[in-house]
DNA sequence: TTGTGTTATGTTATAATATAACATAAATGA
DNA sequence: TCATTTATGTTATATTATAACATAACACAA
């Protein structure tokens, strides 16, 4: 079981330098624009692993040179949400820099209440996840939020009737 | 695998009555107070199986006679969060009665992103539950929210510190 | 039964999170 | 170059949640 860079030392220049570089290039190759707003917001999502809430967020652009309204701020964050470089944290309504954008995972967390510290899983499916990735990582889970969004039985029905 | 209720038709009056029983016996035992508006406030979550958020859950508490202030509601709800009886679905910022009380378990939901049921399952452990039960249950998964809340090491050994 | 602490409720105000709606600008591409 | 789409600017407001302080109800010991 993989340990998470969050709780362990590390080096957050590099990780940040990482994080962008793999998103410019994932931006280039899908014809998805990288634009100064979302690169920094990315950009200030990676300098920690802490949570960041979008109005946080926002108080930092200011001082950047960015308008400073909250869609500003909420559209740089849905563009990153939706193509997944950026998590958000239903418990916490914040948001994370996502470490793993190369490998395709589901996201699970690991969110420290004291420190508001947010590791991320690397693992492909749920499972057992967070259980094992704690105890190799000596978490301590309080309280865990598992939420699956989808389509019932009966909304697939009702939506083939009206396709007809 | 459980089939959930949530998306079977079956009769609410009695599983409202059950739950609201459920929690009676539970107060009573635990010498905790179920006032009127908590009871009330359960009453109409057990209604049916959608999650409903805080300020619809006061507009309907306003007719039956209770006052209609936020707090109200957020008060009621913390206490049913606290002890159970209510999990808040954080993707949608709103609440579902538990319809498995008396049985320990982890929370896991299954949400019709299209008529809002929320269906929860009844397992002991979190692990391949979201998979299995989508698929008993014919439910396509979309999104997943797993969220685990705790304390890392860090901050369970600066607090040991703290302690001496 | 009166005092004392605790828990629950009443009430006002406001904080924090998020989006609607409509405008302009920039980029893309027939 | 014109048309279309995509991104940004801007104002206003919706939605969710809590702070802060007051009063009331309750619990139970003196």
């Amino acid at each position: 079981m993989t340990k998470v860079m969050s709780f362990n030392p590390h080096d957050h220049e590099v990780c940040t330098a990482s994080a962008l570089e793999k998103a410019d290039a994932y931006c280039q190759k899908h014809a998805l624009k990288f634009t100064p707003v979302r690169r920094q917001v990315l950009e200030i999502l990676c300098s920690d692993h802490k949570a960041l809430g979008a109005y946080e967020i926002l108080k930092r652009l200011g001082p950047l040179g960015f308008k400073s309204q909250p869609p500003v701020v909420y559209r740089a964050l849905e563009f990153l949400v939706a193509y997944r470089f950026v998590h958000k944290i239903e418990k916490l309504n914040a948001y994370v820099a996502c470490m793993h954008h190369d490998t395709s995972h589901v996201p699970a967390f690991l969110i420290c209440r004291n420190c508001e510290t947010v590791a991320e899983a690397t693992n492909k499916e749920p499972s057992d996840l967070v259980a094992q990735i704690a105890k190799t990582n000596a978490f301590t889970v309080e309280k865990t939020v598992y939420e699956a969004e989808g389509l019932c039985v009966n909304c697939k029905e009702d939506m083939a009737d009206d396709a007809r």
